[in-house]
DNA sequence: TCATTTTGTGGAAGCGCTTCCAAAAAAGCG
DNA sequence: CGCTTTTTTGGAAGCGCTTCCACAAAATGA
């Protein structure tokens, strides 16, 4: 039915040895003989089986993607940014969505221990232990995007920096009484925020008052989430007079719920106090919201690439890649001039 | 390194056909040996080798899913249905974007032709003749989700009933002069939502004057975009007094291009012009958008049973699936008391 | 009892490929 | 020119599995 190394071969007149060796521009072959047998190949149209070549010891030209499977602008975006570079180098992409860390154990052994994936990306997820020291001795490259261990390369954003940005804008604005509602510091990238906060404020010579700082202390998320945001907020109301005029949230979840408090109270943003989010998932430019935005596609495209890399060079340092995030200023921080600019943007986009 | 059949075959003392008898429930195997080889096999914790297999003749446990690759929920969502079920059943799933529908030609002889994939989704795509055509002989099943073709199963939302809907629950609220702003009708699901709304009104006894149904004619993603929202939105306003008092817009994201033309030309929703729009994307509850919801992890799940019952029986005709979908409503036409202060947030002057 | 079915079993062939090893051809050298 | 070294080539082995065919064992029948 399909045409196989052994049409060629017969065609061309050569064993099927030199057919592979060809196609896979192994050294020592002649050139007619090389220039013959593509050609030939063309002709046939010759497609390579994938599947056998995986059988027969090479790897398999799909990689496998953990993905935390809740709907989020972030990983839509990102996963393009991996999918268009996987598509250059002609791989695949295998999906694995996961609602919790534990299910990792499962998909990797149905597919990375089953020979069949040559390499994985993870997203947005703490490695446990245990699936560091699987995957650590394992041929198959690891690289974690969004997430850090220095056991594996990896891609992340600089959350202190942003954080930094987004306070450092507030202190620009001129507030001088400015909150940090936080996630749970028991996370890496809350932690991260709550120390570029703090260092903006200290390099301003303002003083982050401890009743300014509010962080979550749930588990769902690491309270990423709109409730806690919402919660939180409400302490920061119930500060009464000493409500800080400005609000570094953690996250654009978050600061979903955090408007949502103010509202309900009659607060007006940014009237009554303004926020800054961070993440730039896409409800926050509908609602106007100030925030850090993290280049999703490129990290998505870079993971791919660090892959790449690896795989050429399997032994070597772990490598980490940390992007930059930049503001993006909207409304929520009541710059009038810098609103009509956000809006022309929007406008034309 | 792992374990395969011959371990087993060695260790229980059999032929690897037994072994493989018994593994993959074949008659003809008496009760004693069965039961002795299974046990081995757990004992030592063999997993069959799915490349090895698929090689052998099987097929190959993996689905491949066409999206659409541009980030919208709706695809998240869907995902997990289909993810869900999948993983129910030990299939893994391989996902490639497409930005047009061009492409998949390329994904198709890629994954497809080359074996070893054994089943299809396609997403909200319209498949063209070639398509059709290759696919058609193919032993490969195939499920449209969110397409229709008569040649394959498929899963549509019923989006007549929805604009039906949509539009009596305008009426409903008293509107006379309701007004359809529609993507390209010579896409299915406009054509549909256009008949949706032009039976709620004869029904209602109302006239749907053309002046009051307009319809976008781009090409890009068949008009289902802010862009044409925004400016068929500008076009109602031009009608001045004889503007629509409400208007069924045929997608939440035309929508919300609707909803920023209106803010720019100081017009409330719903005070003014009352929305309802279709989809339900996540942006729809925080913008408070009354809406058609679809059913999008159901619709997930059910396509890969639809593929598993097509598994079992190869010929027999195309079954299609119809869900209906059902109207949330929130605050865009104003049946709610606390309407507009979500909409306030946005608006904060 | 022996002949005939029926049931159970072993293992070769083959899926399409890569990778070896041995052998043939070409090149180099004195 | 013969001999050695290097380059090129053919094709067997093997990846782990399914399937098929031939044969062995057990069951059935007369």
């Amino acid at each position: 039915m399909s045409v196989t190394i052994y049409d060629i071969a017969k065609k061309a007149k050569v064993g099927i040895g030199t057919v592979s060796r060809v196609l896979n521009n192994h050294p020592n072959v002649s050139e007619p003989t090389r220039k013959r047998i593509f050609s030939i190949a063309r002709k046939l149209q010759y497609r390579p089986h994938p599947v056998a070549r995986a059988l027969a010891g090479k790897g398999s030209n799909s990689i496998l993607a953990f993905i935390p499977f809740f709907p989020t602008h972030f990983f839509s975006e990102v996963l393009q940014g991996v999918q268009s570079r996987l598509s250059d180098i002609d791989w695949e992409l295998i999906l694995y969505g996961v609602n919790h860390p534990d299910q990792l154990g499962t998909a990797f052994e149905r597919h990375v221990l089953r020979t069949h994936v040559s390499g994985m990306l993870l997203f947005s997820m703490k490695v446990n232990k245990e699936f560091v020291k699987t995957s650590r001795n394992l041929k198959t490259p690891l690289v974690l995007v969004d997430a850090f261990h220095p056991s594996f390369d990896s891609i992340t954003v600089d959350n202190k920096r942003g954080a930094y940005l987004a306070t450092q804008h507030l202190i620009a604005l001129g507030h001088k009484r400015i909150g940090l509602l936080n996630a749970n510091p028991q996370s890496v990238p809350a932690r991260e925020r709550l120390d570029g906060y703090k260092e903006a404020m200290r390099d301003a010579g303002l003083t982050a008052h401890p009743e300014l700082i509010k962080q979550s202390r749930s588990k769902v998320f690491d309270g990423f989430t709109r409730v806690t945001g919402a919660e939180l907020m409400k302490e920061f109301i119930a500060l009464k007079k000493n409500m800080p005029t400005a609000i570094f949230v953690a996250s654009d979840t978050q600061a979903l719920g955090a408007l949502e408090t103010l509202e309900e109270n009659q607060l007006r943003c940014p009237e009554d106090i303004a926020l800054v989010g961070f993440d730039d998932i896409e409800l926050a430019r509908y609602m106007g919201l100030t925030t850090v935005r993290q280049p999703m596609f490129m990290m998505g495209a870079l993971a791919v690439e660090m892959f790449e890399r690896r795989l050429k060079n399997l032994k070597g340092a772990p490598v980490h890649s940390q992007f930059t995030p930049d503001l993006v200023v909207r409304t929520s921080c009541g710059s009038s001039r810098e609103r009509a600019r956000s809006l022309d943007i929007l406008r034309r986009a």
